[in-house]
RNA sequence: GCCGAUGUAGCUCAGCUGGCUAGAGCAGCUGAUUUGUAAUCAGCAGGUCGUGGGUUCGAGUCCCUCCAUCGGCUCCA
């Protein structure tokens, strides 16, 4: 007998070499129909899989993430044998379940799927589905996994078979079809009952650029028709939110191909919104000690070379702008630092003059990929919200813990709650990529990852995410598709210092080279206001949105009296507009939600007679009738309450 | 940059396998209406069908180039 113990805790008698399922039947008949994965101790196994030592067993079904990685891995299965059905020559790769369903890499030669191709796949796949194989796993030898795939001249299958340990290769069967796989199935295809191919792309072999492109097929499946449904209402409705449909609807941005793609125009109302957001934070800064500072677009070529973002990045940007004399060259601006570091050079800085805090929302322009652009989130043309701390080392904690204050504020202040804090460091197998000694990237990896631990963060560490000069310390929020983007960011530096040759003069009466931080709390205007567009769905907060009030008068009669009440509302700060059409109020009303104006003042005669105004709040309804200082005062509390002090 | 897709009026879209002067709704303009909590009515105007080439008696429709956009990959100072 085996002793299994269960999530909760409690531990059952099993016979040698009974399975999950076996398990999941003790428990209930229900629960054994809905089992399709399992965890034995740490390692993902079948629910058909005999268990034959004492341990903790966890069960999964579709509701777990667990148990939808098993069925989205095992769909791949799945996919693969409709692709080898319709293109024989195909070259399978790899097949994971992802966060939203599961790909397959193929390299399909002269052949090309396009989405015209899907509906065939998915039928075929529902079909081999029908059939209800099982999903069976095979130990095989290195030997013999090498041969099957040489047969088939399957360059990569045989790559990573020759990455693999000799005694512990496994081929999963299921009806006539053989795949190279470690395990985590279902138990058969037949609890598939619904597949969507999504999409196809184009997928570098191993993710690296260097190597062959394959196709890659994107896909989804459900053991139901009605989830696969709803998961597709929900990226319709997810759609609805993206920042680039809002965008326009609201007239806050635009492109034009005529400017050039990834350079985007701020309209009125975007800019005006833009600034509002300049304005909190710069309050927040003043109080937080940085000081504003205002420099160029451009610099010359040797400043680039100094900082060693030229030899880096050089042939990859903005080519240099040439001037009438031979051998000047200037960069569009890439980034603010060298600027910066050189407004710290101006002149000499004591001890006690530290930390400086340099702050300026400077616009950059990065020659981005053509194929990476995307609305507002990537851009060849943004403004950081940037400043640069220089500091004495043993400031280095504190400084870096304000900003992590500063940050949290910034987040909470707008809403986001639902945040990553990532903490990048080199990729160690990689260093050559990075500038700078060992010694002070240690240094600077040891700083981020004390000051998030005593800031309580919840961090993950990513290897290999770093800028190319220091570690950094990431904010990631998702966007409306879970795609994760980078907002604020918080970097340690110290090859900057040194490459400027940045000092400050101690109480020792010697130099010493300060330590500078890089940091931006919204990471790019741009890319801020992209994802608080879609987290909000352009609802903004009261004291950020463009138009906070629209009055609408019930006829042309009462013109008058909604000038008085949006002058009294001017008065007090407060955004107004009249719609002064001389449509029905029923009308006014529908275009002021669409516009998601979040007060509606309907004045008419009753209001004008009484000297009050009717209110209605935007996705609620009729709030009725107030006074205008009421009202006022109901303002400005919704304001404070989402705005708190710095 | 690479793979796949898309591009028709300001916006959202229709236009079947190539065949008369390219349609609709919304927005816009003009007029009527003076309106009480999510769309008042009528009329008018608006498109070199992304661009350039080609095939054809004939191209919005088929082919190629380029541009832009979308989903990915790579990249992201």
């Amino acid at each position: 007998m085996i002793n299994i113990t269960l999530p909760d805790g409690s531990i059952k008698q099993f016979e040698k070499g009974s399975t999950p399922n076996d398990v999941a039947m003790s428990i209930s008949h229900g629960l054994a129909r809905n089992v399709i994965s399992a965890k034995f101790d740490d390692t993902i196994i079948e629910t058909t899989t005999p268990i034959y030592i004492d341990g903790s067993l966890t069960l999964f079904t579709f509701d777990n993430t667990e148990g939808k990685k098993a069925f989205w891995h095992s769909t791949a299965h799945i996919l693969a044998q409709a692709i080898t059905f319709f293109y024989p020559e195909v070259k399978l790769t790899i097949g994971p379940a992802i966060d939203n369903g599961f790909y397959y890499d193929l390299g399909l030669g002269e052949n090309s799927i396009s989405d015209k191709d899907f509906k065939k796949i998915e039928d075929k796949m529902i079909e081999f589905a029908r059939g209800k194989h099982e999903f069976k796993l095979r130990s095989i030898s290195k030997a013999d996994a090498l041969s099957y795939y040489k047969e088939q001249n399957n360059e990569y299958k045989v790559e990573l078979i020759e990455n693999l340990t000799d005694g512990e290769i496994t081929f999963c069967d299921h009806d006539d079809f053989t795949d190279l796989c470690r395990g985590g199935h279902i138990p058969n295809t037949g609890i598939v009952k619904a597949v969507k191919i999504m999409s196809v792309a184009g997928a570098y072999w191993r993710g690296d650029e260097k190597n062959k492109q394959l196709t890659r097929v994107y896909g989804v499946s459900f053991p139901k028709q009605k989830l696969l449904t709803e998961h597709l209402e929900k990226l319709e409705e997810a759609k609805q939110r993206d920042h680039r449909k809002l965008g326009k609807e609201l007239e806050l941005f635009a492109f034009s191909k005529r400017v050039g793609q990834g350079l985007p125009l701020w309209l009125p109302k975007g800019a005006e919104l833009r600034d509002r957001l300049e304005q909190f934070l710069k309050r927040a800064q003043k109080k937080a000690g940085y000081e504003m500072v205002i420099t160029p677009h451009i610099g010359q070529k040797e400043l680039y070379v100094t900082s060693g973002h030229y030899e880096k990045y050089g042939e990859d940007s903005f080519q240099p702008i040439n001037t009438p004399k031979d051998d000047e060259e200037f960069l569009l601006k890439p980034m603010n630092c060298p600027h910066h570091c050189e407004v710290y050079n101006v002149k000499p800085y004591s001890y006690k003059e530290l930390p400086k805090r340099f702050a300026e929302f400077g616009t950059v322009y990065r020659y981005e990929q053509s194929g990476e652009l995307h609305g507002l989130t990537r851009v060849r043309c943004f403004t950081q919200d940037d400043a640069h701390i220089f500091c004495m080392p043993d400031q280095l904690n504190d400084e870096f813990k304000g900003v992590i204050d500063l940050v949290l504020y910034v987040f909470k202040a707008l809403g986001f709650e639902d945040f990553t804090a990532q903490i990048s460091l080199r990729d160690p197998d990689d260093k050559e990529k990075y500038i700078g000694s060992d010694e002070n990237w240690e240094k600077a990896e040891n700083a981020i990852i004390n000051a998030a631990k005593e800031k309580g963060l919840n961090t993950i560490v990513e290897y290999g995410e770093a800028a190319f000069y220091g570690p950094k310390l990431d904010f990631m929020v998702k966007d409306v598709l879970g795609r994760n983007w980078q907002l604020g960011t918080i970097q340690v530096d110290y090859n900057l210092p040194e490459r400027f040759d940045l000092t400050y003069k101690g109480s020792d009466n010697q130099l010493h080279r300060p330590v500078m931080i890089h940091r931006a709390p919204f990471g790019s205007m741009e890319r801020f206001i992209a994802i608080l567009l879609e987290n909000t769905g352009g609802n903004f907060p009261l004291w950020l949105t463009p138009d906070q009030v629209i009055i609408l008068p019930i006829s042309d009669k009462y013109q008058k009296y909604a000038e008085k009440v949006s002058q009294v509302l001017e008065n007090s700060e407060i955004r107004a507009l009249i719609d002064d059409r001389s449509e029905k109020t029923g009308r006014k009303i529908r275009d002021a939600e669409m516009k998601k104006i979040p007060y509606m003042v309907i004045v008419g005669e009753n209001e004008e007679g009484e000297g009050t105004i009717s209110v209605r709040k935007h996705g609620e309804g009729d709030k009725g009738t107030y006074t205008i200082e009421d009202f006022i005062s109901l303002i400005n509390t919704e304001i404070e309450s989402t705005l708190e002090k710095f």
